[in-house]
DNA sequence: TATTGTTATACTCTATAACTATA
DNA sequence: TATAGTTATAGAGTATAACAATA
């Protein structure tokens, strides 16, 4: 059995380094001049080209109005096209433009630096035991593996 | 050497449940009448009685201003004390009041229920490898012990 | 009548700057 | 002149509700 000490300090970590690392992405994507929620959204079109405002609503777990500046802002910046629906004219389909794919990629350079940074003081056993450990959490949570946090409420 | 979409997920997987685990104590914490700042403020102070609010600003990483709000609320509710230091007038000492002390006994018995549904799924041995991993990182980033994240800017 | 997206609006959180009281 | 705390205020982010277009 672990000590109390123990059990109090694992949560407290997690929260921690989840705080950290989520800063520290935050710091990296400015520098493409996006906030974590741009990525997220381009993240998620990137995958389901064509999906209409409230799919993407549903899917980050936030309300259409709140999609609704989201797309503005990506539209404005010219990384997202909304096209009516042929099939309904009240759908938005929404898309990357080639700018757009382009931000993607730079995305994915991002995002991969990103995670040699956070864990560049780990041997590579312990890089496996850490993946295996934190999957199990989040599968016995039901988090989705597509989805960032951060798109409902106040974060904490 | 890692394969790329493992390096990825790493720090997706921290994020998320570092977000997940704040959310589930916020909850937790709501059932006491507090929000998570509060939980962290009574945390310090019960730790170091007699603090000035600057003091406390420094030790959260937030502006003084902000820790006005932050001990109006606490003192609205009984939980926390100022008192005038007879050292330097311009001083506020602040204190946990008995209703604070109770407050905290309750939060210590909230953080350890949050602490044992996080990693239930986890046997010991789990345990004591995500203990060791993530205190290494967290030491390596230079996180204080003793304050959790979130008093400043805008969570992510 | 129901649904998609939009707008208007309000509320919360947080920071900056000006102010007061003490030193 | 400098420092501790306070107040006033402004900005960002997010939600709710009313609305227009389409089905």
């Amino acid at each position: 059995m672990t000590d109390a000490s123990t059990w109090r300090r694992l949560g407290f970590l997690l929260t921690q380094l989840g705080t950290f690392a989520s800063a520290r992405f935050a710091e990296r994507v400015r520098d493409l001049g996006l906030v974590p929620s741009d990525a997220g959204v381009l993240r998620l079109l990137s995958r389901n080209p064509g999906m209409s405002q409230r799919d993407l609503a549903g899917r980050l777990g936030t309300v259409p109005s709140r999609v609704v500046v989201l797309i503005d802002s990506l539209e404005d910046r010219g990384l997202v096209a909304r096209t009516r629906s042929q099939n309904d004219r009240r759908n938005h389909e929404l898309r990357l433009t080639d700018a757009g794919h382009a931000t993607m990629g730079a995305l994915r350079g991002i995002a991969e630096a990103h995670e040699r940074e956070l864990f560049a003081s780990l041997d590579d056993e312990e890089r496996r035991l850490l993946q295996g450990i934190l999957a199990k959490l989040a599968a016995g949570f039901g988090l989705d593996a597509e989805v960032h946090p951060g798109y409902s409420e106040r974060g904490q």
